[in-house]
RNA sequence: GCGCGGGUAGCUCAGCGGUAGAGCAGUUGGCUUUUAACCAAUUGGUCCUGGGUUCGAUCCCCAGCCCGCGCACCA
């Protein structure tokens, strides 16, 4: 950290020594090109016996027994061990691997597989390359790194750690994948729209500002991505997805994180329910083809099980409002204002002086209903001062045409039968506006008056998908590099 | 922002008003199929930072920094 040679502990000092040895003997500490046949976790996976091999890795494990050595190469694919004798490459290898190589160390070795007398696979090391000196000493090999400031700060060192948080990383890359895939071969395409917008809209949230010198003009990272998907959808793609970043500036919890990642798709000609079947198809997807089949099963460091998410299909499906009665009374949408106050002391749920009716119910259903949904649930018709974007129900003019996903407790995907009359967006938005001192979109309004196809919408909060398929606790254990305060 | 909990060796942790300990890693020696290798010896500390109380503070008190959890914020 400060750099300086004379503050460096003995760890450290041993290491930039064992460096110089090696420089010394004309060995390049810093690697180069070293061509691979297998990476190590694929080569122990599907192992052949008596096959010449090249595998390249970081040393995790070594055990030296005088005249001969064991040490395992690892990388995100898992490990292989090695062995490594004196008689078969010689006293300088041997002294090498001994005396100049740490764990930490990358490593490449050239070599032919078997089996040891207690059947692990292993290669046999014919010669090696040394592909990086390690400087620092490696966290704890059996307990890995558990310190959450440093598992968080000093990934990399997770990483190299903890088998758990590299399953969890590795999986999401591949439901990421899969999920473009999916809507790939449904006919969907993958656009970019505007990260930094001019009006940040598609959601009510606090943006991030920033400042476009050359322009003279603020900006703001996009809140939601969702204005100019439509604008596409006027502009005649059918069927749409984005996935990427979103961000909001609002506090941390171990569910936000200022920037995280969504999906939008938009489906013309498509609504609610439909996008409802998509979410549902996709999800059972993702979870039978990476976490084994439909239940979930999330559980403690012990490994005891905590909870189980049921996602077989069909999914439960229930009006906001019968939701709400369910647990507030049958008369709760007649009660006053006040009368609704009093029933929430009775009910055990806060709310405060000036909340309008709708946002106690919003408090009621996010206590009551929302934390306490493990297992899927599609909340729908959603009262439309919720949601400005969604068209309004035919028979209840009063609630929108939507559902909300709840999984694990959180929100976990919105669907909407987008509303595409301009005129009427125009209302809902300014009479928004009015209340949150929001700026109108004027470009997306524009667009619309060009006619925007009647289609149904969904977002996918990514994060909260990973955490409840992999069973994390914590957004910052799915989200690579979380923000977190400067140290 | 508020409340609670935490910060001790490179890592994982214990400890305590009397100047600090274990396991792993490291170092030294032994060992040619081990795997948390083993056996023996051994190095290693700003006990988060700054004040205060005290004969004496890593420990008690106050303030600050960072992390976690909860609350608040958050369609």
């Amino acid at each position: 950290m400060q750099g300086q040679e004379h503050t460096e502990s003995e760890l450290l000092h041993i290491r930039r020594e064992k460096l110089e040895a090696l420089v010394a003997k004309g060995i390049e500490p810093f690697g180069g090109r070293f061509d691979t046949t297998h990476p190590p976790g694929t080569l122990r996976k599907d192992f052949e016996p008596e096959l010449p091999v090249r595998v390249g890795g970081r040393i995790t494990a070594r055990r030296v027994m005088g005249k001969a050595a064991f040490f395992d190469l690892a990388d995100f694919t898992g490990r292989i061990q090695c062995y490594v004798s004196k008689k078969d490459v010689g006293d300088e290898v041997f002294e090498l691997l001994a005396e100049m190589l740490d764990l930490g160390d990358w490593l490449g070795v050239e070599g032919k597989t078997f089996v040891t007398k207690t059947g692990e696979p292993s290669v046999h090391v014919a010669s090696m390359q040394v592909l990086s000196k390690s400087l620092r000493p490696l966290p704890d090999k059996w307990h890995g790194v558990t310190d959450k400031e440093i598992k968080y700060r000093q990934r990399y060192l997770d990483l190299i750690s903890n088998e758990r948080s590299r399953d969890i990383f590795v999986t999401r890359s591949l439901m990421v994948a899969e999920i473009r895939r999916f809507l790939q071969d449904r006919g969907f395409l993958e656009v970019e729209t505007p990260m930094m917008q001019d009006v940040p809209g598609g959601a009510a949230a606090t943006p991030f500002e920033t400042f476009h010198n050359a322009l003279g003009m603020p900006l703001y990272l996009r809140i939601a991505p969702e204005l100019f998907l439509k604008r596409l959808l006027v502009g005649g793609f059918t069927k749409v997805f984005e996935l990427n970043r979103n961000f909001r500036n609002e506090g941390l919890s171990r569910r936000h994180n200022p920037e995280f990642t969504m999906l939008e798709a938009y489906w013309a000609f498509s609504d609610f329910e439909q996008m409802a079947e998509l979410v549902e198809t996709l999800v059972c997807h993702l979870a039978e083809k990476y976490c084994g089949g439909l239940l979930i099963e999330h559980k403690d460091d012990e490994g005891n099980v905590t909870r189980t998410i049921n996602l077989q299909r069909p999914w439960r499906r229930a009006p906001y409002k019968d939701l709400i009665r369910g647990v507030a009374g049958a008369n709760w949408f007649e009660l006053t204002n006040e009368e609704k106050k009093t029933r929430c002391a009775e009910i055990g749920v806060e709310v405060s002086g000036g909340m309008e009716d709708y946002e106690i119910s919003q408090q009621v259903f996010e206590k009551l209903i929302e934390e306490k949904s493990f297992d899927p649930l599609f909340v729908t018709h959603v009262p439309k001062e919720l949601v400005p974007l969604a068209k309004q129900n035919k028979a209840d003019s009063s609630v929108v045409d939507v559902y909300e996903l709840v999984i694990n407790g959180q929100e976990i995907s919105p669907g909407y039968s987008e509303l595409n009359d301009p005129i009427v967006q125009r209302e809902r938005l300014e009479h928004q506006a009015g209340e949150e001192v929001q700026k109108l979109d004027e470009d997306f309004l524009l667009a619309l008056e060009y006619g925007m196809p009647s289609a149904g919408g969904i977002g996918i909060g990514i994060d909260r998908l990973v955490m409840m398929l992999t069973g994390a606790e914590s957004i910052r254990d799915v989200v690579l590099f979380p923000q977190l305060k400067k140290k």
